[in-house]
DNA sequence: ACCTCCCGCCATGCT
DNA sequence: AGCATGGCGGGAGGT
């Protein structure tokens, strides 16, 4: 196709190359074609690495370059070269100075492990190519060539690719053979990775997980039993967690081979682990968190070690990858147990959705479509791609709402059960929940059905297990965190119901119109559904209130959780990663976001559904949600809620600041008239960045970090918008941090934005629970988190 | 001893 | 059949 047109340019070489060994020159050339294919093919000389690429200089490159000079693989590397010039094998090079070399030296000259690190490899890989090609010219990479020249097994770069493929920056041409888009469409890509995260409502699983983690330390544990309903639900029946696909518009997979290749597991491994970070408050995820959730599947008890060490594995793999691209760096998570290790996101924030992405992608290939259909893609391949069930919605609470609504169909008896739908879930499902629940359904559900008569049907019902789902507890009393949990699912389920996933094959894909900029989304709504663009789930959680004591860090709440965020001491951060190198150049800060202006994007979406002509349900969904949300946030339960420290929280897993969440809890708190309408609880300080809360901010920021990352940010903007600004990243460097700020909005932008976006307007990412309660002590939000305390620190990877 | 995660076997699926 | 992909997990380097 077309690439190929392009592929014939460097094509000349790349045959060469391909399957002669390079000389060394040789392979420069090459590597600067396709740095640059701009430039004449392959003549420039040298390592190119970013520099040379015509494209603008990242902070990234400059990290790359660095990294490579002081990697001592690289230099030997160049060593070999110039001694052998053969560009190829390096394995004979290798041999040959083995043979010159005494042990020791042979030794030493030997790379360590560290120095064949994946994370080495993708900087090295990186570095080949610039961050914002010209889309114009041809960007493709040969995977042999590439291969050869890092000297790596064509198994690793597969591993790089992979990731790299899962973010839209190559994408398939053919065989051996992708095509670079750079971070064109990062940003598309990972605001659609955060809806759909949103959608899936990940944070939601994240703090389930960590709620039954808490739980089981009181428990004894056992070890781990991930066997969260929630987590389930969200895998699908089949047991496989959804493994699908996200594609962006421009940047399908091009080669069919690829696309019927049904593993895909890394990449869509990738994708998860990026949308765990996109949802969650602090955007840190721990390895463990991340690996149970990815894993969902089934097994829940049983939770094969095996499995679960496998996974562990992978993630690394993606997370070295991920970190080379300065997504996330390294930091540990210090809990009660003892510290785990985990990722904080440092790339840039991104807001949800299609809208936002707009702008940004331009590039790819198609751009039309792409922009059309970013979500659209998504949708389609989460869900029809395999037919599994890929994102669902079931995040974490939803449980409580499957039971609800599953009585609703028998009531109604409408299965639904369509077609392709999830499995079984809904039959499974329907247990006996707690009687409390079931009162809590009942209300819920003629609320809702008040609201909208249909009964979604799609909503699975799975019951929660009643041993975990303690949560379940009722309301009134709300004592427990569970009732944190539960409370937000039923919101969700009644009020809300997230578009998207909706596997069912009754489920109708509607494809929204396009936002102005943004790419149409197609949203599966089965015909009750329609209504829902849900607000993530974050949301209930969030807006529960607590006690102010929540506030207080304390933790002691909880038990647990006191976070604190010890993140990220410097000490660490800056070695062995390329990323960590140069503290000023690295990642980029976190905080570059394109963010939207919140309003904008939240009208957007709104605009979008309003076209569905689902806004008046919404509408009504925002009343079934006011009745849900007072149900919730009745003093009562507010009360009752322990409210885990936000701070845990926020920490590792931020569950309870979902943008949605924001959103809604803003809204829920404005009709409760806890906060005035202008009033809204403001996104969450960025990841790293100030905490609004007390308490959260310790966890999630470390001071490094915050100075740390804006000052990249800084760079990083700057670098983009250079380059291009098509990224999103907007220089609003703190926007993140800034309690309130960012939104303007007014209150009815809150509505707005509760409905359309998850991650609405208001935030950024932050948690809105964090916000409120800085600003008041009451605490709203902090629903359940088990809290242990966190404290991340940074680390290097190595 | 545990954390990381490299390495490469081998299954899968396209050509 | 051969090759491209990439899942997978043993086991080793690092700490």
């Amino acid at each position: 196709m077309e690439n190929e047109k392009e592929n014939l340019f460097f094509e000349p070489h790349k045959r060469g190359l391909v399957k002669t060994p390079l000389k060394e020159s040789t392979a420069a050339n090459i590597v600067l074609a396709e740095i640059q294919p701009d430039f004449g093919p392959l003549t420039t000389p040298t390592k190119p690495k970013e520099i040379s690429q015509g494209e603008p200089w990242t902070p990234t490159a400059n990290l790359k370059m660095l990294i490579s000079a002081v990697s001592p693989e690289i230099r030997y590397r160049d060593q070999k070269r110039g001694l052998f010039d053969n560009g190829n094998g390096l394995p004979e090079a290798r041999d040959c100075l083995h043979e010159h070399l005494s042990g020791d030296e042979y030794e030493k000259s030997q790379p360590s492990r560290k120095e064949k690190s994946l994370g080495l490899l993708c900087h090295k890989f990186l570095a080949r190519y610039p961050n914002y090609p010209n889309p114009a010219v041809n960007n493709n990479i040969c995977l042999d060539e590439v291969a050869e020249e890092l000297n790596v097994e064509r198994r690793r770069i597969y591993d790089i690719v992979n990731v790299l493929e899962s973010l839209h920056m190559v994408s398939r041409l053919a065989k051996n053979r992708y095509t670079w888009h750079g971070r064109h469409n990062l940003n598309q890509t990972l605001g659609t990775l955060k809806s759909v995260g949103e959608e899936n409502k990940y944070a939601e699983q994240i703090m389930m997980i960590k709620k039954k983690e808490y739980e089981q330390e009181f428990d004894f544990s056992k070890s781990y039993r991930i066997e969260d309903p929630i987590i389930k639900s969200n895998t699908g029946q089949n047991g496989h967690p959804d493994m699908c696909f996200v594609e962006l518009p421009g940047v399908e997979f091009r080669a069919a081979s690829v696309n019927s290749r049904k593993d895909k597991s890394l990449r869509v491994m990738s994708q998860k682990f990026v949308m765990l970070f996109l949802v969650s408050t602090p955007q840190i995820v721990s390895l463990e968190v991340a690996a149970k959730i990815l894993i969902g599947e089934d097994h829940v008890e049983d939770l094969d070690k095996s499995k679960f060490k496998t996974k562990i594995r992978r993630l690394y793999d993606i997370a070295n990858v991920l970190s080379s691209l300065d997504l996330i760096k390294k930091v540990h998570v210090t809990e009660e147990r003892g510290r785990k290790p985990a990722f904080k996101w440092t790339g840039p924030e991104i807001s949800p959705n299609p809208s936002g992405l707009g702008p940004v992608l331009p590039s790819a290939p198609s751009d039309l479509e792409g922009r059309r259909s970013s979500k659209e893609n998504c949708a389609k391949n989460l869900f029809s791609a395999r037919g599994k069930p890929n994102f669902t919605r079931h995040p974490s609470l939803i449980k409580l709402v499957k039971s609800i609504e599953s009585d609703r169909r028998k009531i109604n008896s409408a299965p639904t059960s369509p077609i392709k739908t999830n499995k079984a879930e809904s039959s499974q499902n329907s247990v006996p929940f707690p009687s409390k629940m079931a009162q809590l359904a009942a209300i819920c559900k003629m609320q809702l059905e008040e609201q909208s008569s249909e009964p979604r049907k799609k909503v699975k019902v799975q019951l929660a297990r009643s041993g975990h789902c303690k949560p379940v507890a009722p309301l009134d009393p709300p004592a427990n965190a569970e009732l944190e949990m539960t409370a937000p699912s039923l919101i969700q389920p009644l009020g809300v119901v997230p578009l998207i996933p909706s596997p069912l094959p009754s489920a109708v894909p509607v494809i929204l119109p396009q936002a102005p900029s943004g790419p149409s989304y197609a949203i599966y709504l089965q015909p009750a559904q329609a209504q829902t663009m849900t607000p993530p789930q974050g949301l209930s959680p969030t807006v529960c209130p607590t006690p102010s004591s929540n506030a207080t860090r304390s933790k002691g709440s909880t038990d647990t959780t006191t976070e604190n965020a010890a993140n990220d001491p410097p000490k660490s951060s800056a070695s062995a990663r390329p990323g960590s190198l140069l503290p000023g150049l690295e990642r980029q800060g976190t905080k570059n976001r394109d963010r939207e202006p919140a309003g904008e994007r939240g009208s957007k979406r709104a605009s979008m559904l309003e076209d569905n002509g689902s806004k008046k349900k919404f509408k009504e969904d925002l009343k079934g949600l006011e009745n849900v949300s007072t149900l919730m946030v009745s003093p009562t339960s507010v009360a009752a809620v322990p409210v885990g420290n936000s701070s845990a929280l926020t920490s590792s897993h931020p569950v309870p600041v979902q943008n949605p969440s924001s959103a809604v809890v803003n809204f829920t708190l404005q009709h409760l008239g806890l906060i005035s309408p202008g009033m809204q609880v403001s996104a969450s300080p960025g990841p790293g960045t100030v905490p609004v809360s007390p308490r959260i901010e310790a966890v999630s920021v470390t001071p490094e970090n915050a100075g740390t990352q804006q000052g990249r940010a800084t760079k990083y903007d700057v670098s983009v918008l250079g380059q291009n600004q098509t990224n999103g990243q907007s220089v609003a460097v703190t926007g993140a941090q800034q309690p309130v700020p960012v939104t303007p909005k007014g209150s009815q932008l809150v509505a707005e934005s509760f409905f359309r976006t998850p991650g609405g307007p208001t935030k950024p990412k932050g948690s809105s629970c964090v916000d409120f309660d800085g600003a008041n002590n009451t605490s709203i939000g902090t629903l359940f988190v088990p809290q242990r305390k966190l404290e991340v620190s940074t680390e290097d990877v190595h």
